[in-house]
DNA sequence: AACTCGTGGAT
DNA sequence: TATCCAAGAGT
């Protein structure tokens, strides 16, 4: 239960001061903190939506480079944003942001809403990033709450995260709240569970609100899902056009599939069955609770026929446009382990089949 | 309310 | 190596 001490006023003052002292001393120098342009944050929120800051800088300013303002995202195709979003994850962010994009030039004159209760209309904006976008870009006093600030509000309050009501999490979120520098003091408190109270080994000596802190570390998390295992295999095919051109060949998942609906990937093959002398690498890929162990296999062209594709017919793809097209993260990362993807050279694109080395799982 | 969606670095 | 887990949202 709540610590009365812990909740008092001057508590929570010190509390917000302290950590906003902290934040300025310490926040990251990421690129959408450099900017003030109410797009560029709510880029950033959706991509930031349960994926680590590193794997989004490796996307976020080739995406802001492709699409530099709202207007230019809502004029895309969705498969050219699918393309860019390719290896972020959780495809469904790309497509709403797209769609919300569109509807706010053709609804809304192409200005984004200012306020929390009305970003939360746009698909994809639910209650955590309508309140980072609302104060982070325009200064409304909203609460955002992410998993960080669930857990440092929990540890520094004493409660037991499981049992943890959200309504009293929102109200106590609000109190503490520093309506002075509302987008700060969100920032601040995500960043300190990012950087220091950590879910296992929080570093309670280096932080900064310590003494404002209920318990110092002590912390029960819910149970997890257990990992499930799965073998995968998929079939690579390249050949040369009569123009010189490499190509390799891709299928497209079912349109109405669950998982990765419309994307491109190799052809996948029955890993029991898949001959062993053809290996070319093992890959391993963990999809929401299944790590799939991927053995990709070497075929020559004029063997599709020995493939059974379980979706629609293969495309040969030009390997100069692989990167233009919505590439499921295992096709992009097996592409590039076999150097495959654009960005090499000519000659080292030309690499026989029998030149690239099996990576040997370990 | 419980599930589901991707990925890769950390532990 | 297996598991954990991250600036959630939609259904």
């Amino acid at each position: 239960m709540t610590q009365p001490e812990a909740s008092a006023e001057p508590q929570r003052n010190e509390f917000r001061s302290r950590l906003l002292a902290w934040f300025d001393e310490h926040a990251r120098d990421l690129p959408w903190r450099r900017t003030g342009d109410p797009y560029a944050i709510w880029v950033s929120e959706i991509m930031l939506q349960q994926t680590r800051v590193a794997a989004v800088l490796e996307h976020y300013d080739r995406f802001m480079g492709r699409y530099p303002t709202l207007r230019a995202l809502a004029a895309a195709p969705e498969d050219d944003v699918l393309a860019i979003w390719s290896g972020l994850g959780y495809y469904r962010r790309a497509r709403m942001l797209h769609k919300a994009a569109k509807f706010v030039v053709d609804e809304l004159g192409g200005v984004l809403p200012q306020s929390a209760i009305a970003l939360k209309k746009l698909p994809g904006i639910g209650e955590y990033t309508s309140a980072a976008i609302a104060s982070i870009a325009f200064g409304e006093a909203a609460a955002a709450i992410d998993g960080n600030v669930e857990r440092v509000l929990t540890r520094v309050l004493g409660w037991d995260e499981k049992t943890a009501l959200p309504g009293r999490l929102r109200e106590e979120a609000a109190r503490f709240l520093a309506q002075s520098r509302p987008g700060d003091f969100n920032q601040a408190m995500m960043e300190l569970g990012a950087t220091v109270c950590l879910p296992r080994s929080p570093l309670c000596l280096q932080c900064p609100v310590q003494p404002q802190c209920a318990t110092r570390g002590e912390h029960a998390t819910g149970e997890r899902p257990k990992m499930k295992s799965r073998q995968a295999a998929y079939a690579f095919l390249r050949r040369v056009s009569s123009r010189r051109v490499p190509e390799v060949l891709l299928v497209q998942r079912p349109k109405d599939a669950a998982l990765m609906p419309g994307m491109w990937e190799l052809p996948a093959i029955d890993p029991e069955t898949a001959p062993a002398e053809r290996r070319l690498l093992d890959v391993r890929h963990s999809i929401t609770v299944t790590n799939y162990y991927v053995t990709v296999y070497g075929y020559e062209p004029g063997e599709e026929h020995v493939l059974s594709f379980s979706g629609g017919a293969g495309r040969w793809v030009r390997a100069s446009q692989l990167l233009e097209i919505p590439l499921t993260g295992l096709t992009r990362k097996v592409l590039k382990r076999l150097k495959a993807l654009p960005g090499y050279t000519a000659r080292q694109q030309q690499v026989r089949l029998e030149n690239v080395t099996p990576e040997l799982s370990r």
